[in-house]
DNA sequence: CTGTTAGCGCATTCAC
DNA sequence: GTGAATGCGCTAACAG
């Protein structure tokens, strides 16, 4: 009324029946036992005031509110095609997101309060059946996961696995894999001095730790063959790094990046340094993130799933929310990756 | 409780008080009514329940749920910074977002059937405070717009004005000012035949027709000058109209394409056709979208302010939800926008 | 076949 | 200074 919805009530009196019967007929649940010309009174009547139902109200009840909480990072574009599949997925189970992008103003680099639980709260007093969350995996984070774990809003996470205690899914890129079909490539086209060059704190991003663990182990399987670790530092600025990386001596003849952005500083310091690409060394990055093929030339890189991880993870979350397996162990999804070789790799010079 | 949240009645009964009483108390409102030691009772039971309020409760009553629809179109970096503004906005008056993507499936090429209301009910049945929207310009569409109007749902669109019977608030950039700001840098470079490239359906964009309307007034401005119109049509691939534009006799010294992600066919058609890019065309895109700087060489292109756009919508949807001006007349905001210089735009050629 | 009663969690009167 | 009563819009349990 006042606000341009009409309540069931409305609709009750506009068909002169109880507001029972009109809820009862429009959700069609013991409809069977109304008299046809009820029926049809009560649907005009609330097709005529364009009745919609409240799910405030419906939520009040039963708890539920079809909303799905979803905290990410900024965009890129593997981001960006994992809230597609957590949303198209929501919403072909009639559920819907809220989506809170968390810290994209500064550079993860902590400037925000890790522990400021504000987000979370906004999600928790709407009442939101469950929570996609990226999870910044510092510690001191973890004050998020203890606030939904203890009120039994059921999590899932992306790209990390939370300590079994918080009781919360997850859903990773298979690491292991992503590094042996790198290092297969490299090997293959006779690299053996390869650089990684990780993330940023090699401590605060599980998946950059993986990413160099079992690059390390994979490398490590082939005699002759070094792998030379750096990471960004926080200060420092990555073009600075994969400079130091290049001008290592001997030189590497391989580098991978631990992301396609860290992939760019390497083509940075490369020019910088009048390296050519992939004539004097060769670069892998990992993601595909949507301007590797456009780079010169082109990034070879790992494509990760970002699509269809996002509907795995909606699909985890809801069917938990749904409680269609109750079983305490919580499930953890890997979900496997392909190279995608483009132009920045190339078989080992021969003076090298 | 059963799902791990305590209510107000916890509350009430941990601290000995009646109900209304912890509601007054935490919500400090005629707070100094009550004894020191009563209210330190109820703050400190709501603190060992962690209590939250419940805003569907909150919602119910007041008819505000502090929750914002939108409406966009699939991520580019444009609408990805128009995103971002509208969420900081939101949070930072304590509202939230929930946004449903629309038809990112195809390339709105009106596969889904456009008189779909599903997606707006879903926003209305969860009574968001207000919606904005990025409306697909059909008229087909517009029954979305009933449906918020006339439940006076305050509106606010972005880069489309609606006719002013929905009352809608609207910010789109100021095409006049971008049409003019290429016009005269490529007559100042030396341009006089020049081609636009509009996209698909220029009834189907207010913004593509701006853009063209626009560019076509300035350009007749200068005598001597013409301009080629083009549009990209929806079963032609892209590179084919490109291709067609720069195989006309005498072929145009530049072109002008309404989006990046035309003049990208652009590009395309010019490696084809063995032109180089600036020497014997120049190219202007318009958004500046995230790519368009790594393209080689680096496009020259109108930056629209999507972030502050964003902004700007949010404040002005929360300043007509909180009837800061109820006057009748909508607003309609243009936000400015600049001309970045890069690679793609030279003098032309003499011979030309 | 349909209406009455109660209650979800809370805020807003109004009383004591 | 504080508690009891009422109602938001709706559903579920119980009466007829």
């Amino acid at each position: 009324m006042a606000d341009g919805i009409s309540s069931l009530k409305d609709v009750a009196r506009a068909a002169n029946v109880s507001v029972p019967t009109a809820s009862r007929i429009l959700r069609r649940k013991g409809i069977a036992r109304f008299s046809e010309e009820t029926c049809e009174r009560v649907l005009q009547a609330a097709a005529r005031l364009r009745y919609r139902p409240n799910m405030l109200v419906k939520g009040l009840q039963t708890g539920l509110t079809n909303t799905v909480g979803v905290m990410v990072p900024p965009f890129d574009s593997y981001w960006s095609s994992i809230l597609y599949g957590i949303h198209d997925t929501l919403i072909s189970l009639d559920y819907v997101p809220i989506v809170l992008w968390v810290w994209h103003r500064d550079d993860y680099s902590g400037k925000e309060p890790f522990d400021n639980l504000e987000p979370v709260h906004r999600l928790i007093d709407r009442r939101i059946d469950g929570a996609i969350l990226w999870p910044p995996v510092t510690p001191e984070y973890y004050g998020h996961h203890e606030e939904l774990a203890s009120r039994n809003i059921p999590v899932v996470t992306i790209d990390h696995e939370l300590p079994s205690q918080y009781g919360a899914d997850s859903i990773t890129t298979n690491e292991e894999l992503g590094a042996r079909i790198v290092a297969d490539h490299l090997i293959k086209l006779g690299h053996r001095r390869i650089a990684h060059l990780g993330d940023v704190g090699l401590d605060t991003y599980s998946w950059s730790q993986g990413r160099r663990k079992y690059f390390e182990q994979q490398i490590a399987k082939v005699p002759g063959t070094s792998c030379i670790i750096s990471e960004r530092d926080k200060k420092v600025d990555g073009i600075e790094v994969a400079k130091k990386i290049l001008t290592a001596k001997p030189r590497p003849t391989a580098v991978y990046a631990a992301n396609d952005l860290l992939a760019r500083y390497v083509y940075l310091a490369a020019a910088e340094l009048n390296l050519r690409i992939p004539e004097d060394v060769s670069v892998v990055g990992f993601a595909d993130l949507d301007f590797a093929p456009l780079m010169v030339p082109p990034l070879t890189t790992v494509r990760q799933k970002g699509y269809e991880i996002g509907c795995k993870a909606a699909r985890l979350l809801l069917s938990r929310i749904q409680g269609k397996f109750v079983e305490s162990e919580n499930g953890s999804i890997k979900m496997d990756c392909e190279l995608v070789v483009r132009g920045s790799t190339a078989p080992v010079p021969r003076n090298s």
